[in-house]
DNA sequence: GAAATATGATTAACATGTTAAATGAAATTT
DNA sequence: AAATTTCATTTAACATGTTAATCATATTTC
């Protein structure tokens, strides 16, 4: 009988060095566990809100991302396409694909600048605002019953806490800039 | 059933769209705008804080997800596949794929239980303790810069208050589920 | 005003997320 | 024991994330 594998219920121990210490198996473990690792507490975090969505969403037969879209677009009256990614948060080439799918199912519409041939203007069509529509009452009670469960203040606090962690980044030089000669 | 299927009561906050208002392009805007939306300032957050270590991982031949599982493996000696995914937060089909390629690379190793063949058996190599020797000291160094800007209480604050949200919504019935006859 | 450069958008290539289905093995039922 | 069901894992199919390359149009430079 090989060793208790069920080790893997880390993050009940009082193990909280950053430096190297022996763990179950023995060995050195160079880093902090995944309790206090900030980006899959984010994730996880995420997960759980965006379960409840997702099922909502799928049964409009829309994703997560085309969702963000549509409702970035029901907002304003046109927008570019660059201007959208950012809005929506998606990188280009998400958004590409996602436009030309969207596009297909006639939910947008598109046409370009005259004034320069490269970019391109999106906007919402009535179809588009009428799937809005359909999905976004299931959609914001969802969203009031997860506001009921969290509270409601400790959600505006959650909010202003992950704003202010992301101005935090906002100006901290990613690593291979200056100063690091290990390339 | 479980959510009050009319407007989510905006609670106490300073409320701005529970009901549909006219919006900058002069449409109604049936849900809250972007900047309330939960997933959203997850996804954001998550952003800022992963961009720095994907560019490290990068530098190291390593996605975000590969990392995550040989973290996981370096802690303990050996572990079950479905153990595995819930350790490093994945859905089995993404660990299926990742394990026979980080196999291919050397840096895990497999087996199965005898007594039981469907299961199968992940540890971690040599070269990939190596490996990850060899990336956590710059990612050590980015989460302290991290931890240095944010602060390490508010650092600390903000975990607790993504471990109560899931927590909050862990027995949250999902829309479809009983109770729910608008299909 | 043509060549060089820059910019907006798309395409390409690969990895993962997500859901459904298939596969193979063990447990249960008949 | 054979048939069925359950379970662990993998494969399949499609959508997105991520980085690099491409394409067309604009702007700059000489």
């Amino acid at each position: 009988m090989p060793v208790k594998t069920k080790a893997a219920r880390q993050g009940a121990g009082p193990r909280k060095a950053a430096a190297p210490v022996a763990g179950p198996a023995g060995r050195e473990m160079p880093i902090r566990d995944f309790s206090r690792s900030l980006p899959m507490a984010l994730l996880r975090a995420r997960e759980a809100v965006m379960r409840h969505f997702r099922i909502s969403l799928r049964a409009h037969g829309l994703t997560e991302q085309q969702w963000r879209i549509l409702r970035a677009l029901s907002a304003i009256d046109a927008i570019e396409v660059t201007e959208l990614a950012r809005s929506a948060y998606l990188l280009g080439p998400s958004l590409s694909r996602i436009l030309r799918d969207l596009e297909q199912r006639g939910l947008i519409e598109r046409r370009s600048v005259k004034t320069d041939l490269r970019r391109g203007i999106v906007s919402i069509s009535a179809k588009g605002l009428s799937l809005i529509e359909a999905v976004a009452p299931s959609s914001e009670a969802i969203y009031g019953e997860i506001t009921r469960r969290y509270g409601a203040e400790r959600l505006a606090a959650l909010h202003e806490m992950l704003g202010a962690l992301e101005a935090s980044l906002a100006d901290m030089p990613l690593p291979g800039s200056v100063g690091d000669a290990s390339e």
